[in-house]
DNA sequence: TTGGTGATGATACACTGTAACACTCGGCCA
DNA sequence: TGGCCGAGTGTTACAGTGTATCATCACCAA
């Protein structure tokens, strides 16, 4: 396949496989899947554009269930504690997250002007160095975002037919 | 002095530095540098932490004048299009940009975790990477952000004096 | 049974950002 | 001179994002 180690493994068929590696995560560190936690995950991973957390309580709500945002929020950030979804800062919405990695390290995003869709990938390279960045300048990393926005490939190959 | 490029330019003194260089970048594109947003940009750069619109808005309204949010952020606007300010994503918070360069290429935000300020370097070798990277994956890039939190230096030796 | 803990529901609120409209000020041109 | 036009600003209202607080429920342990 592709050259690429991380592609859209979310999309529909992603939110099976990502709520099955959740079930296994939660079982490993005896943490609790809810119903609310699930059907959030769900949500988030059956797009490939990011979801606001307003978008996702409208969308698991349904005549019998009110999904507050907050309850939504609460199970969001049970969800990035665990690697599970993550947060992009730039758009104020969060996307599944589409590797097996445990720890959000070194995660690049790729966010495409014009479809909209994120792809989410990593470079030991762009992290290697940044190290030695930070190094030099006595600067002790915890946590990071990188986020590109651009073109994704699809829409450049589109584009490109015109 | 130290041996890392960019460092806090901010900081009081750094807000007449900024003025000027504002005001030289206005005069060179022919832009109007009108009294709000030269208000804006010197209490921007008046801190070395970053400020919320509503903080910007709070401390530029005295009892003869009010100046509202939605001011600020046209001029914050203006400002960041022009590369004097920077929006820091993860925050929701502007910066006065530390750099005497023009375009916002390649810029990584560091923030204390601790005292809360943030600094801006540059990275030729990690930008390097990172193109390299997207190339790899298809991905043409139009802009980026890239905010890392932790330690600063000074935290750092402050606590390690305990 | 009682008490504690973690998850959820519900309301209210704070913070962030934008839309729409009116007004002023300066320059430009008839 | 007078009128027009555009950029900048003031003002109000509102949309979107996120959190605080308290009540409730389910479950497990003492």
């Amino acid at each position: 396949m592709h050259d690429h180690a991380a592609t859209h493994d979310h999309g529909c068929g992603g939110a099976q496989e990502a709520i099955a590696r959740a079930e296994r995560l939660c079982r490993e560190r005896d943490l609790q899947f809810t119903r609310l936690r699930r059907d959030v995950l769900a949500a988030v991973a059956g797009q490939t554009r990011p979801m606001g957390a307003y978008d996702i309580a409208e969308a698991l709500s349904e005549p019998g269930r009110r999904v507050a945002a907050v309850s939504v929020y609460r199970a969001l950030d049970f969800l990035t504690e665990h690697g599970l979804v993550h947060r992009i800062a730039s758009r104020n919405a969060f996307v599944s997250c589409g590797h097996a990695h445990t720890d959000g390290a070194g995660l690049v995003f790729l966010i495409c002007r014009n479809c909209g869709t994120i792809d989410e990938t990593t470079s030991p390279e762009v992290e290697d160095q940044l190290g030695r960045t930070l190094a030099k300048v006595g600067f002790k990393p915890t946590s990071r975002i990188l986020e590109v926005e651009g073109e994704c490939g699809a829409c450049r190959l589109r584009s490109a037919d015109d």
